[in-house]
DNA sequence: TACGTTCATGCTGCAAAGTTACAAAAAGAC
DNA sequence: GTCTTTTTGTAACTTTGCAGCATGAACGTA
């Protein structure tokens, strides 16, 4: 898992950190606000905000804003695992990653498209 | 154009208002941040804010949020034009809503959607 | 068209969110 | 261990977003 994360950010030309390392395992139990984070890691507001936005560059996580509420922040299972889609539940605020068969776009538009997100409720929610 | 946005307003029990018509008329033009709006219409900061909530909430505006950038707001033009994708040119940052037909999602999933959000490189930008 | 009700706008001021700059600390290559 | 480069934490700062309130505009009604 930890071996994991820094092959990933070692391809990216990042290093594996102490604070970065916190955040993830943070994540790992499920989406967070920023201001969660923040009260799990212990860790200072600049740096979860500066490793938030890398870990979303280098697509270790995704972010939801649901209008009227904090922005969350997820962590993709399937680190370098290929295109996939991510859901999330707008009601119990759970994202998965789907496999990439799970859904299919017809081209031009397939050969495109980087990052899906899907929103809606989940089958225990809907 | 006018009298198609002021039914839509009126449908959910808002009003057509010179300031709302200003923000959507600079939306036609291609997505814009916040700071762009308030600068192109001359409208309140204050006003500003309501109004794009208002206009998410009603489905005539989204959201897209690309990590290290301000937000961008773009205008959706098929207004209660039933499900459909929105696809997100991250290079140049245009929006384009897309048929229904475009994406198909497996079940059990696809009944679980209620919106879709795809990023990538436009045909132009790829 | 004029009237009255109700909703929307533009203030002001405040709290929270997010950014910048820089010195100190840690990571990783050798 | 030493060296180089990235990252961190601190502090000062800017921006974003929100609440409350008086003024003004929209629109149904007559
Ligand atoms: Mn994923
Ligand atoms: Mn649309
Ligand atoms: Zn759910
Ligand atoms: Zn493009």
């Amino acid at each position: 898992m930890k071996s994991e994360l820094k092959k990933t950010l070692r391809q990216k030309g990042l290093r594996c950190t102490e604070p970065r390392r916190c955040i993830v395992e943070a994540l790992e139990k499920g989406p967070k606000t920023h201001a969660e984070l923040l009260h799990l890691t212990g860790l200072d507001r600049v740096t979860v905000y500066r490793n938030l936005i890398l870990l979303q560059q280098v697509g270790l996580v995704y972010r939801v804003y649901l209008p009227g509420h904090e922005p969350l922040f997820v962590l993709c299972e399937k680190e370098g695992g290929g295109f996939h889609a991510h859901f999330f539940c707008e009601k119990c605020r759970k994202g998965v990653c789907l496999p990439a068969d799970t859904i299919q776009i017809v081209e031009p538009w397939a050969k495109q498209v980087d990052k899906v997100l899907l929103l809606g409720r989940c089958l225990h929610c809907a």
